[in-house]
DNA sequence: GTTAGCATGTAAGGAGTTACATGATTTT
DNA sequence: AAAATCATGTAACTCCTTACATGCTAAC
């Protein structure tokens, strides 16, 4: 009944706070910028919509079709016609409860499920969040690889050669998912220590703003 | 209430086809064999094998312990008590059902959720559906990458380099994917020519026995 | 003037999980 | 004799999908 979700919620949440958008678009977004990952439909968007609404994390506006109204032949219809189309905009609190969410290290923040979308908002989370999720996910993977090989030295030669090659496979890209993540992280600590010169300490607060942004987000629509 | 899966129902008829097991044991080898791709918990798995067993597919063999008999000490409390431990067995008809299942190739065999795990019973599987199957999941995955350009090309610059890496990273995992089958598409191909060297023509049944197999299943137990 | 795409929703159901409950057997 | 692990199950819940229902607007 509440469809208070983990995921979804955590995305719609994510990506209304960049800009307000309608449920269409929102979608869209989901599907595209979130890509490969996940894909949702509207039976599961409009219902988390209305229960983060019903939170007070999200308002309703009506939309006055700013740019749309430019077009002359719509507005013959009804002045407020045109089936309203629902923006959706981020209140105060969504926004603390957003950052909240993003500073949380726990361990199903580097589940798969889960990963993928907090990787997704990394432009917004503090670095040491950052860092944590990084090293989470890495061991995580490390002790899937580490159960994997012993179960493969168990039972390989009953194994037939799919099989086989399907574990194979599994573990090739679990590990090179293990050199990404090293990766990142290399690149991270460097982020940091240059931070740290220009600097000489790290600053205090851990959430929020510092991140360099990508500019102010004067993108409302595409 | 019916739970009947299926992908969960799939591996199970396909892991009692090769031998006669109880549930336990059963889940383990779901989650190691299958590895990787699913893990399933008791809570779906007792009532999936109900579920197989009141359409025929399985039968529940009270299991008259034949080794473990031998400890003494257990039958004190009563002769058919000792929590009666299930061995499942497939019936003609679950094999029966289990063959159609594998010679399906329909768009859902090459998606995510059920590729793995047929890609696990390819050992079972004729030549022509392994193909099929293959090239489904090959050209599925083209089609993604093909949007996942498109999208990229769209909205490159107006992504932060968070949500960048993510996509680039998701990228390369379903190109490496693409190679891995393409690899997999050609050698299925050679051996295809070498057994029609051997004949002169393919032979005219499709299901079943023309793998080497891996011996016969004399391995009840770990 | 009809198809395609934009836009919003609801009801029913599918496929699984978690948490709980129970008890036997093996290992320490 | 306590702890781990084997073994079986159920009820409630989660999170999402499909199929349906509706209507507007743009393009062909």
């Amino acid at each position: 009944m509440s469809r208070r979700s983990g995921v979804l919620e955590f995305a719609v949440l994510g990506l209304l706070r960049e800009s307000p958008m309608h449920g269409y678009e929102l979608r869209k977004r989901l599907n595209t910028s979130l890509g490969v990952f996940r894909a949702f439909s509207y039976g599961s968007l409009y219902p988390c919509l209305k229960a983060l609404v019903q939170r007070g994390w999200l308002v309703e506006e009506p939309s006055a079709q700013p740019e749309e109204q430019l077009n002359p032949r719509a507005q013959a219809g009804s002045l407020a016609g045109r089936r309203a189309k629902i923006v959706y905009r981020l209140t105060a609190e969504g926004k603390e409860h957003f950052e909240d969410l993003l500073s949380q290290t726990g361990p199903d923040t580097w589940e798969d499920e889960h990963f993928g979308v907090r990787f997704a908002f990394f432009g917004q989370t503090s670095r040491d969040v950052r860092m944590r999720v990084l090293e989470g996910r890495r061991s995580r993977l490390e002790e899937r690889l580490a159960k994997m090989r012993a179960s493969l030295a168990r039972t390989r030669e009953r194994l037939d050669d799919y099989t086989l090659e399907l574990q194979r496979h599994g573990m090739e890209s679990v590990e090179r998912e293990v050199r990404w993540l090293t990766e990142l992280i290399e690149s991270e600590r460097k982020g940091s220590e240059r931070a740290g010169q220009e600097s000489t300490r790290r600053p205090a607060r851990e959430t929020g703003s510092d991140r360099p942004s990508s500019g102010p987000s004067d993108n409302t629509d595409r």
